[in-house]
DNA sequence: CGCCACTTTGAATTAGCTCAAATTCCGTGG
DNA sequence: CCACGGAATTTGAGCTAATTCAAAGTGGCG
């Protein structure tokens, strides 16, 4: 967690930020979520008639692309849910991503000519493959699809930095929380429900993604529920129940501030 | 740290990497670290040429581009060294990545129309600035530029990745091992000494981009040193003088083998 | 119905944090 | 040139959040 903050003199002064209500910055968040959603939902009909790119369904545990194959394909998941496995020569193995509707897959190839990571489906679903020779061609003829790409690696670079920041800065409950919190807006940007939502994932994968144990998951859950931010459907506890998105903000604020946060556990 | 393996049914079997011994990855991986290198440099005379880029000279807390700030530009660093520095509305701050000669900054800006983090220099250097749209336009005319431009988007989603995983699967010790190792890498691969490194950030700024305080990176500092994996040379403990690269990862590997390690400390 | 994988919960342990104090370094001004 | 002061660093000691180890509970599926 942080200590203290790097107010060293070359640390620079943020002013515009300041200047604006903290309400009014989350109200300017969503709409731009939203439209982030609408346009990312969009990008697939367009990338469908740009490309006609190849169809294949997927189940659980099935295999896109694996670390050491040669590069060759992006993939952009129309359907289901997918992980992000990182792994190195030691034998140590992280989930360092997940996936959703719209989501492309398997920049992280481009770079050295082979994937760096495995890409396995959570769930049915179906992913497009798409030569990246021919979408460099067509993106060529057709500038709004290079747009899309980048938009796509840029929201991706993103993302990943806000994983590292969420598992640098916050304690492992509040991480919990804002994985849920993630999760239920990934799903509300795609115009999904977001108040029940069923995890894919085992506890013990929630805390490899996390930098946890499953057993601190499991008890950082049962908390929530406890304080009533999220609830467990009467049988099973893959499900989870979100009452309110913003209790799971709130949650990962209050474990933020040192004082007067211990009334009830 | 990890806890269990990921051996769920559903994960993936990984033959052909158990087939490649552990020296031949590693001859392998250092040549194409090379060769990226070199690719890396020679795409800075074709960026010069191709689209002759504003130069812009920047001392130490000199801000670059500012989270929030209209998108607009990448930039290309020519020179120097600069961090990239995330930050939330509930003031959080971190420190999510370096960025050395070559590498590109501004990517995630893309996505949102704006910039969502700061970069700021840490050292005098020169950065250039890319309009863009001027980018775009170019990279049609010319498809090896979009080549670099996503060689370069490829190579920070990798190193994000790599980030996460060392945070989340390393103890404290190894992790600044590991910082160490990437820094005289990332020199190496560039082609300056990579023996001898100037660390531009404090203690505390370490620990922010690896998530613990500074204290425990003092404290790892001086046990790498007491191991002989390095050395501070006689006055000044902002240089670190690397006699071998390869005990850095070896220390690595020891803090991950749980017994026999703890001979000396 | 019973197995097996997953989950929960408890109790003990520990890595890393917090707090505190001493030391070193470096820029600045006398 | 040297003394001074503030910032950065180191090191110690105690504490705490999270891990490890262990055991019991639960649910899904053949």
């Amino acid at each position: 967690m942080l200590q203290t903050t790097l107010a060293t003199p070359s640390a620079p002064v943020h002013l515009p930020r300041a200047a604006m209500t903290r309400s009014a910055d989350a109200i300017e968040t969503a709409r731009r979520d939203d439209e982030a959603g609408r346009r990312m939902i969009a990008a697939l009909g367009q990338l469908n008639t740009a490309l006609a790119p190849q169809r294949r369904v997927v189940h659980a545990g099935d295999v896109i692309y694996q670390a050491g194959e040669r590069f060759g394909n992006l993939y952009v998941l129309n359907a289901g849910f997918i992980k992000i496995v990182n792994l190195t020569s030691d034998g140590r193995e992280q989930v360092v991503g997940l996936k959703f509707r719209g989501d492309w897959l398997g920049f992280d190839g481009i770079a050295n000519g082979q994937y760096s990571c495995d890409a396995v489906a959570m769930d049915t679903g179906e992913v497009w493959t798409i030569r990246y020779d021919a979408l460099l061609a067509a993106c060529v003829q057709q500038p709004t699809l290079l747009t899309v790409l980048h938009e796509a690696m840029s929201r991706e670079i993103a993302q990943d930095r806000n994983s590292l920041m969420s598992v640098c800065t916050l304690p492992a409950d509040a991480r919990v929380a804002e994985f849920l919190h993630y999760w239920a807006g990934s799903l509300a940007r795609r115009g999904l429900r977001a108040d029940q939502i069923t995890l894919r994932m085992t506890r013990a994968e929630i805390g490899n993604y996390l930098g946890m144990t499953l057993e601190t998951v499991s008890r950082a859950l049962s908390k929530l529920a406890r304080g009533q931010v999220i609830a467990f459907p009467e049988k099973g506890r893959r499900d989870i129940r979100i009452p309110d998105i913003r209790a799971l903000s709130a949650f990962v604020q209050q474990s933020l501030a040192p004082e007067a946060a211990t009334m009830l556990q």
